[in-house]
DNA sequence: CCAAGACGGAACTGATCGGTACCATCGAGA
DNA sequence: TCTCGATGGTACCGATCAGTTCCGTCTTGG
């Protein structure tokens, strides 16, 4: 492998899928800005929709590893240590390239909900409610797992409203909501 | 105009957009299905962003009538009548074929900001807050307009939801939600 | 009754789609 | 040094895209 045409060729696809969508962007447009060769593409994946679920699956793990690092140093208290996901949200919010969470749209973009992306896509947010659930779990909330759907509900709520308003500020809304959620929230040991 | 043909290039475009998306349809399809020749379409329409454009705009005025008649038979008090929003939705969400909302749908395939059909979906989410924002108003709670944002918050959070899990189960988790912070705002008529 | 306009059908354009086949080149290991 | 695998470039395929044009038909209002 002279230059890891593989690697070019996903980050390439990973960065115009979510700028411009799946659909919109050509087998072309993903060559020639990878400098990858048109031979080499099918090499490596048998269609483009090989290219878009291996491309959520890299997405999927950068995501929840970026997820993880914000919990690792957020400096909340264990109770409020799911809020780390609405701060890390503000973040993501404020890039400039934010269109959006890539999996949403792809379950937008890929209507048919028995396809091989629009599984990775839900199973990507399983798992993201998975880390939430643990999360709410050691914090010592009794019904952590309808706790964190409504938070992971939250969050994508924020990620469209974001994408409609251009502006961080759904993050902060979001925020607000889920801080009321958690502080009536019964917990283990301090029964309200 | 011997069966209306505008009328029916429109229902079936709009029908075919939320089924299937807007870019998968294509112009043959919309043809196809409505029965209506390839000539007749050029004669109604510039081109077609110019129906994607008018179909937003029709179920722009479809949704909020659809909305102010849930609201008008809500048999809920003044202070909890906004939550007739989440009665409504799941409702929505038990449909075969419910894929979410159109609106967010368009903002995420037409990834241009800019783009017409951009705007018309995003002016539709600002009249639904409006809605909301003035129920909360005559429920007499304070910070109503923060409020109306939060709960279109929740509504949006919950209909991507409910298009990953294709059940209503997303509803009834926003509308908890939705309850909580109800009660814990503050209300101009009995205090905190 | 007849003319004007709305209509459906089909042929056609140039561009682009995803995908295949072939070829010259380059680089590293034997 | 030679060879083999990975690579980039290009020509090509059938299908489909949005959009244009022309024609025959049907309806309706004057």
């Amino acid at each position: 492998m002279a230059t890891n045409a593989k690697e070019r060729l996903l980050s390439a696809a990973e960065r115009l899928f979510y700028e411009e969508g799946i659909r919109a962007v050509g087998i072309e447009r993903i060559l020639s800005e990878s400098g990858v060769g048109r031979a080499s593409f099918y090499r490596h994946f048998p269609s483009k929709d090989d290219v878009v679920v291996e491309v959520l699956r890299r997405r999927d793990g950068m995501w929840r590893a970026w997820l993880d690092g914000r919990i690792a140093v957020s400096e909340r208290s264990p109770e409020e240590l799911p809020l780390a996901l609405f701060d890390g949200l503000a973040e993501r919010f404020a890039a400039a390239s934010f269109r959006g969470c890539a999996f949403i749209n792809t379950m937008v973009e890929t209507a048919d909900p028995d396809s091989p992306a629009h599984h990775v896509a839900a199973e990507h947010k399983e798992k993201v409610i998975a880390v939430l659930d643990r999360l709410l779990a050691e914090g010592g909330y009794r019904d952590h797992e309808a706790l964190a759907r409504q938070l992971a509900l939250l969050g994508d709520g924020a990620i469209v409203t974001a994408l409609r308003e251009g502006t961080p500020e759904a993050a902060v809304r979001a925020r607000g909501v889920a801080e009321i959620l958690l502080r009536t929230a019964e917990r283990e040991t301090a029964r309200v």
